[in-house]
DNA sequence: TGTTGATTTATACAGTGTAAATTTATACTG
DNA sequence: CAGTATAAATTTACACTGTATAAATCAACA
């Protein structure tokens, strides 16, 4: 035995080949991402990465883990920024607002995880699901506690198709057979935000200009008005802590 | 002088190369378009497209306007199913419809022209903005066309920044400059449906597999109780989808 | 036949990824 | 404790694919 692994002659490689990563990143763009250039960054040369990373994709893996943690930890904070009974509503536009503001900060990392696929990348879900559970509990959480409320208000949504591969919710945090009005609401809150800020990020959201948020709060305010009942409208359901009705 | 420029050694070599250039998209993406791959795909060299496109971005944006003019295609023919007066809303519809179902159709297509920017690819306005303006007439027009009616319900709509760079709506048929709640509310539909149909394209649209035309279908319904009073409905209010529980 | 457009050949440069050679630091041995 | 074997870390060299340009070649017509 010789030399344990522990002892890299650069200190923290890995991590500061992302640091060079993300630095190439937010200048060109995730798809001209080069290994070489990396290399030419850090002063080393472009096969030493390869003892971190087997390939490109790995590294775009770990990129898009570390986005998406990111991601999770500004709608976590943005949720337990209103923490406590009767402030579910608040709770929901504090993440609504925080997608579109840590999208804003960071169009890179949002593009890298909600944007088009890179074609030939293949992303290893076994190895980001977590990641991306994490991240969006927040919002998923918070419908569920409106749901266990009663005040979910789901209309003609149609409902998820139970048979189908459920991964993604799968894992969730109060995750339970019985909610699949959360589940079909999340998916259509997110579809909305995702429009618009997806639009906005890339500059395809024309003439709002500087005030893409106004029209970002008009689309919460839809979201909560056609979702959400308010507590006082009572229309029967009783609410109730523990067990889970279906509408 | 020798040789007129019309006698080419291949005829119609720039479209044989657009045709080969989207048979490589459709298979592996629009990213990695290799001029070296449609040379061999065509039987030619690659410097030889040097002779019609300049460089690759030059044949990108072919491709572009070549979408943009099979995407106004259909959105147009679309919009002229339901001709006349009375059908306004029957319109509006069909063009949602056909949104969806062109996106379906050719997705390659529609995140060429709607999907994220390619970092280092610059589209020429000049170029693709009449084929932009036309492809979005439908929608707009048929936005119009219902201001026109007095059924458009802008609400809390936040109106247009009349003062900015307008370069998107100010050659749109039936334009002046009265229309900000017309512009106003295309670009809100625009990002619900831009939301929906860009995640379902890409596979990030979980659980609802073969069904994402349900959801569609819902919000399609959710944009027109939202925004368009129906013609006896002089009221102006809204029936608000949170007040009716499905049976 | 000369002119000129169309095409190919040759070349420069940048990128991914692999194999072999090399450096470097540790651990074991005499 | 010195010397050496060893394995990790890194570099060099290479094979391949790509974009793009300049020069050479080919083809057709006046």
């Amino acid at each position: 035995m010789a030399r344990p692994p522990k002892e890299r002659q650069f200190a923290n490689l890995p991590e500061l080949i992302k640091d060079a990563a993300w630095r190439q990143i937010t200048q060109s763009g995730a798809s001209s991402l080069s290994l070489r250039g990396i290399a030419r960054d850090l002063g080393i040369t472009a096969p030493a990465i390869y003892n971190y990373f087997p390939d490109r994709d790995a590294l775009v893996t770990s990129l898009i883990a570390d986005a998406y943690a990111s991601f999770g930890d500004c709608q976590l904070a943005a949720r337990d920024a209103f923490a406590g009974q009767g402030k579910e509503l608040d709770r929901l536009r504090a993440t609504g607002l925080a997608y579109r503001r840590w999208a804003l900060d960071h169009p890179h990392r949002y593009l890298l995880i909600f944007g088009n696929p890179v074609p030939g990348y293949e992303p290893p879900m076994e190895e980001l699901l977590p990641v991306m559970m994490r991240s969006l509990g927040a919002l998923v959480g918070t419908i569920a506690e409106l749901h266990a409320l009663g005040r979910l208000e789901t209309g003609r949504l149609p409902l998820p198709l139970i048979d189908t591969d459920h991964r993604f919710f799968s894992l969730l945090e109060n995750a339970d057979e019985g909610m699949l009005a959360v589940y079909a609401i999340s998916i259509a809150v997110w579809c909305r935000v995702h429009g618009l800020v997806s639009l906005e990020i890339t500059g395809q959201l024309p003439l709002f200009g500087e005030d893409g948020a106004a029209l970002y709060r008009f689309e919460l305010d839809a979201i909560c008005r056609q979702f959400i009942r308010s507590p006082e409208d009572d229309t029967g359901v009783i609410p109730r802590t523990g067990t889970v009705r279906e509408p």
